[in-house]
RNA sequence: GCCCCGUUCGUCUAGUUGGUCCAGGACGCCAGAUUUUCAUUCUGGAAAUCAGGGGUUCAAAUCCCCUACGGGGUACCA
């Protein structure tokens, strides 16, 4: 019988999330509801002294707004909980000392300094010191020392950890989804330590037992976790869970787009893009870090961009909703090699999604956003304007920079504008004009309007840009914008003439 | 250093079983067209000797080996 698909986020709560933790939430999203499974949040809180303050709120309130429900977990519950491993502290010990029994973790009691010392001793000789299968037997562990000596250490209350203990001469073997076969000789690994001397586990313990515990069938994650993969699976050995093992799949990571190394907190604003999801400011320095939502993005173009950041369906296909990508996701499409994040195609992909944004909704928004600015406006006027320059736009930001001339009247003109296309006489003939159009009647002024200024330009054998762009400088102060019989019909007959009045007064030629 | 993973246009990538690939698409870039202007849009273009070198083969981006480079790991962090 197949395992129900179960998969889970596990985010530690060190900080806000960045977007490679979201793709990786969002590969574990598709991958489980594509097969009807389910996608749980689980809280690593293992480490109480990299704990900050508002970092879960802030996880949960993030895949709320890039529209990721989870099935289970913090926030949410479920029957497989507490799903913050805080909460689950006192059940790790016992996996723990299953493991001493059956002869697969020992006791160990250095101390700190015992271990820096070895550290630099071996550095002195240009070798880096393992806690391994072959330097044990030289250290303070249940395995190097006599089961006394051990009671009376565990008697006195001294502090140990719990290391596990990998058998010399094995070869270690799983398979990766997206990687394929891999092995790795146990000898050269380290025996890690599972259960930290504050009564915690490490993230190892808790994990595999976590995962076995709440059934997860499959685990996605970043490629940063390849190396201790056989420790893992180790660990499922050592438990007797081997044949429930989960599959593993290790997603490449989001690099820098500049330099080298893994994309960090720090590259967002160093580069001028967001790589957190939302804003977040940090509770101790109060230092403040972008996010996509305030910079604009719209949460379907983020998560369709890092769909296709290290995935694609084969097709020429980049744009998926989520119910597509749903359907079309697939692990063995995942590329292996690490993306560099580009915000160009990150702003293309937001483009696309504002375009096919309904006008209605993007109207209202922008309309509140004028009435901020103080602007006294109605919302059709509104609505004709985002018609007009919606597509000239990426970010509904943009709005307003494409169209504040809608809402006030230029306070100055463009100058190189104005030196190419305001001659000697520009002004008395936009009097000129300006006394025309004034006579001409309310009832369908625009389109007369611009009737007019057609014959006015073939009977002076003038040219179409000769007056169409200095009225167009006039009335919205730069050669820019829409068709200006659209603009004309927007602003009206009174504002028009008001623009042009005050024009040619200003602009003295 | 050691271990693991990777390497196709500037970037994201197609290329899965070797021949139809002197390598396709997208972003960006450049040019032209459309537009009274700007932007959009459309059309076209430049852009990867498939990291390099050896094999295997009639035939390799595709298989094997080596080297280089990149990434990750090497904590009582996750």
């Amino acid at each position: 019988m197949e395992k129900r698909v179960r998969v889970r986020f596990a985010p530690s709560p060190t900080g806000p999330l960045h977007i490679g933790g979201v793709r990786t939430a969002l590969y574990n999203y598709l991958f489980a509801k594509q097969n009807g499974g389910d996608f749980l949040l689980r809280i690593e809180d293992t480490d109480q002294t990299r704990f900050v303050e508002g970092a879960e709120e802030y996880i949960i309130e993030a895949f709320k707004w890039l529209g990721l429900k989870f099935d289970e977990g913090v926030g949410i519950g479920g029957k497989y909980g507490p799903y913050k491993q805080s909460e689950r502290k006192p059940m790790y010990k016992d996996y723990a000392m299953q493991l001493i029994k059956s002869g697969h973790a020992y006791y160990a009691f250095d101390t700190a300094e015992e271990l820096n010392q070895r550290r630099s001793e071996a550095e002195a000789e240009k070798k880096t010191f393992q806690y391994d299968c072959k330097t044990r037997m030289s250290l303070r562990n249940s395995l190097s020392l006599s089961s006394d000596e051990v009671a009376s250490l565990l008697e006195n209350g001294t502090p140990y950890v719990i290391r596990f203990k990998f058998e010399e001469g094995e070869t270690i073997e799983f398979d990766d989804m997206i990687r394929g076969h891999i092995k790795v000789e146990s000898s050269l690994l380290d025996d890690k330590v599972l259960y930290k001397s504050d009564g915690m586990p490490t993230y190892h313990l808790a994990n595999i037992v976590d995962d076995h515990l709440m059934c997860i069938s499959h685990v996605i994650r970043g490629e940063e976790w390849l190396p201790s993969c056989p420790l893992h699976v180790s660990l499922y050995n050592a438990f007797g869970w081997g044949s429930e093992m989960p599959k593993f799949a290790h997603l490449p990571l989001l690099l820098k787009p500049d330099g080298k190394g893994k994309l960090s907190k720090r590259d967002g604003d160093r580069l001028g893009f967001p790589v957190f999801p939302l804003q977040w400011t940090d509770p101790k320095t109060k230092e403040i870090s972008s996010g996509y939502r305030e910079s604009g993005y719209l949460p379907e173009a983020v998560v369709n961009m890092l769909a296709l950041l290290g995935w694609n369906d084969g097709t020429e296909q980049e744009i998926f909703s989520l119910e597509e990508l749903v359907n079309k996701f697939s692990i063995d499409r995942i590329s292996k090699h690490g993306a560099k994040f580009d915000m160009e195609k990150a702003k293309w992909f937001n483009h696309q999604y504002l375009q096919k944004l309904d006008n209605d909704i993007l109207s209202e928004e922008y309309f509140k956003e004028l009435k901020q600015k103080g602007i006294t406006t109605d919302l059709s006027t509104v609505k004709q304007v985002v018609e007009l320059i919606k597509e000239r736009c990426s970010f509904a930001k943009d709005l307003w920079m494409n169209s504040d001339y809608f809402f006030t009247a230029p306070v100055e003109y463009a100058e190189k504008a104005l030196k190419k296309r305001w001659k000697e006489g520009t002004s008395d003939t936009m009097r000129i004009i300006s006394k025309q159009l004034h006579d001409i009647d309310d009832e369908n002024w625009a389109q007369k309007a611009e009737d007019f200024l057609m014959d006015y330009i073939q009977k002076n054998e003038l040219n179409m840009g000769q007056i169409m762009n200095c009225l167009r400088l006039a009335v919205v102060g730069d050669t820019k914008g829409p068709n200006m019989l659209d603009i004309m019909k927007v602003l009206g007959k009174e504002e028009i003439l008001n623009r042009l009045d005050v024009a040619t007064e200003k602009i003295n030629l």
